[in-house]
DNA sequence: CGGGTTTCTTGCATCTACCAATCAACCCAC
DNA sequence: GTGGGTTGATTGGTAGATGCAAGAAACCCG
């Protein structure tokens, strides 16, 4: 029930109607994998004759490859020949450029990482990028003997031009306004490494719906809330990364909770971001630990909101406190997205869904008392279930997407 | 870019070739009748011989016709034959069941109206649906000699089971909960007749998309901010409604904009709504009139939202405060939704909407102080464009859009 | 009236999925 | 160890859609 966009519609032809079938089997062979031709053909309704022409197809092209047989059925009869995605068709590099270190990843073709890297940011931004371009070039040349290379997905913080790779508007970071991150990337990478570039909140909702397991298969419609220097959002809609017009959306963070509450750097008062960043919960720990008198002045500039997490999980109270707090004005925050989108899952992420199981409680609560049970009912709220950063999986998702997703029609 | 859903996918054969190119060849000539083949070939980037195959096809069917022929170009050659959409090959109903009263109305294909009607409500749903009924039931007898008969749309307020038409939810209906529209209206009307449900502001946005003029053509993002008994909003996304993991998506006008304001319905405080609906506008217009001693008790009962407009219109100072007070609540509510969804458009409904001209910059003025530049320069902010009441449109669209949008793939 | 031009139609090639028959591989009972 | 039953995979033929290109139709104008 969509209306066409008479602006910008795509007539359809035979190979629209290929690409939309091998994409969809690909698809099942990357999530069921290993799977046998039959079981393709029973899942996705195609023919028999179809699957098996289309993955004559797949293994010419390297796609996928076949592995031993399984077992056969009780009644005997020939063993299905088993399908796999061939990890080592493409790889992907996903890096994040965080608020304080950026992380750098490669990946097969399944999403399995290979490689891991950490680096500190440095203060100056131009020096810094031309740094993470060398760790990505490093990075390619390991990955070139042995994959065809997909390209680099880019994690950045702010309001950004995501073709071109500019840091439009990045408070967080620390690094002013009008950072041509593409440009200086591209400028030592040259122009055939192909890039792409997103805001870390919506990687991460990618990263989730891609690579999240069980909890998330079968859900189309997600909010991810990612709660760092900031409170950012990605909103997945669908299935498909929700931009808004001029890749601008998901900026939940300032939503405001209270119109008397402190300025925000956005202009408005009170913004969920003012309260339950984890700049702000780290603030409220450190004045709650110091009127008991049991902190330095040197022990707070320390503080960050990585060891809040891990005192709170060894029991101590005050850290403890300091983290349902920012749950509780999360669940403040949460309210208008319930009520609005009324997604199927609203997904946590950052350093307080370490905490999880110390703090999911006391955010339902705070919901529960701002949103009637009927949206509340409808709505799952856990955190990631990721092992990785999210948004550095997302990185990944935004390359390999290329291949595993339909090419937009309509 | 979208995620494939493995519980719910379509796979393509020939047909859904055809049809995906049959919608976009009707939908051309709907937005720009009249027009020829070679135009149509043009602008789809389709083959000729295929549009003339195409059309062959609508003509068989009564869904186009050939009236005279144009102009030909300045160098000769043969004169175009035009082509219409047939506006009787089908008709639709749309119902608007509001909080007052109740709109019929019939449409023709080309979602012109041909007929409209105007009861007021009574107090006993039971009944009164009962008489609705028998209104479609005479509508559907004028439209049979002339039409095939594509169904009813019917617009209702509050939390919605679409399938059922079952109102969970309808505090502003004062009808109570679980009132089964659904079951009441198919007991006389039997089980023939197609009937869609939808909450009205949703269908607001519907029928902006659909039916609005030039402001939104291009539009493919865009929130219906239906300002009423309620503040009801609508989320087109993609071009395409959207409802949410329940049907229970686009209650905006439940973001609190003041944690510590009155209590609201839904057990929050401070909604929006609590302040900008209608209700809210009229209770404070009385209280600013009574207290300057120029309004009686009597007066007061038949004040009503209508009346406060047109007073501000031919400009009644008072009346003209109040409205400025309601469209600056509604700016504060409006800074989340750029925020989160940084839609192209938002667009205002409902009596308000009547006075746009006299509250616009005061809720632009009010958004500018919440919302950073950046965002706001992307979200156009406009009354609605319509001439009918824009949820009866979309009652209508809903069910023209059977015929006009594309068979979900994916 | 005939050449140039534009619009529309039609026959053939191409492509992809469907259908059905066939081949291939396997189990197991006899 | 062999043949029947069973399941998995392939292949040849058909149908239906668009692309391509040639040609028919309609029109202007000199």
């Amino acid at each position: 029930m969509r209306k066409i966009d008479l602006n910008k519609f795509k007539t359809a032809d035979h190979r629209i109607l290929r690409d939309i079938n091998e994409v969809i089997v690909l698809n099942i062979i990357r999530e069921r994998q290993p799977i046998s031709r039959v079981s393709i053909a029973e899942t996705t309704g195609l023919e028999e004759g179809t699957i098996s022409r289309i993955i004559h197809r797949f293994l010419h092209q390297g796609l996928v490859y076949e592995s031993g047989v399984g077992a056969s059925t009780p009644a005997g009869g020939r063993k299905p020949r088993f399908l796999h995605i061939n990890p080592t068709k493409r790889c992907a590099i996903g890096v994040d450029i965080g608020a304080l270190e950026t992380l750098l990843a490669l990946s097969d073709f399944n999403g399995h990482l290979q490689q891991l890297k950490r680096i500190p940011n440095t203060k100056n931004p131009q020096q810094f990028l031309l740094t993470v371009a060398d760790e990505i070039q490093s990075l390619i040349r390991v990955a070139k003997p042995y994959h065809e290379f997909g390209g680099v997905g880019v994690s950045l913080i702010g309001l950004l031009d995501i073709e071109e790779g500019v840091i439009l508007e990045g408070e967080n970071l620390g690094w002013g306004e009008n950072i041509e991150v593409g440009k200086i990337l591209r400028s030592r990478l040259g122009r055939d490494v192909l890039i792409y570039f997103e805001n870390g909140a919506r990687l991460s909702a990618l990263g989730e719906i891609w690579f999240g397991t069980t909890h998330l298969s079968g859900f189309r419609d997600i909010v991810f809330v990612d709660v760092s220097e900031g409170v950012g959002t990605g909103v997945i809609i669908n299935g498909q990364l929700y931009r808004g017009s001029r890749n601008g959306a998901g900026e939940f963070g300032h939503i405001s909770i209270d119109p008397q509450g402190p300025p925000c750097s956005c202009g408005n008062r009170g913004c969920l971001e003012v309260f339950a960043s984890d700049l702000a919960t780290v603030e409220r720990f450190i004045k709650k630990t110091r009127t008991r008198g049991r902190s330095s002045k040197s022990a707070d500039s320390l503080m960050d909101m990585g060891r809040i997490v891990e005192m709170a999980r060894n029991g101590h109270p005050q850290a403890l406190e300091t983290l349902k707090e920012t749950a509780s004005y999360l669940g403040f925050g949460l309210a208008p997205i319930i009520y609005g989108l009324n997604p199927e899952a609203i997904v946590i992420g950052g350093k307080i869904a370490e905490a999880w199981p110390l703090v999911a409680g006391t955010l339902k609560n705070s919901l529960a008392g701002r949103v009637s049970p009927l949206y509340l009912e409808n709505t799952k709220i856990f955190a990631s279930t990721l092992h990785v950063k999210p948004c550095l999986m997302g990185a990944i998702a935004l390359v390999l997407a290329q291949d595993f997703s339909v090419p937009d029609i309509l």
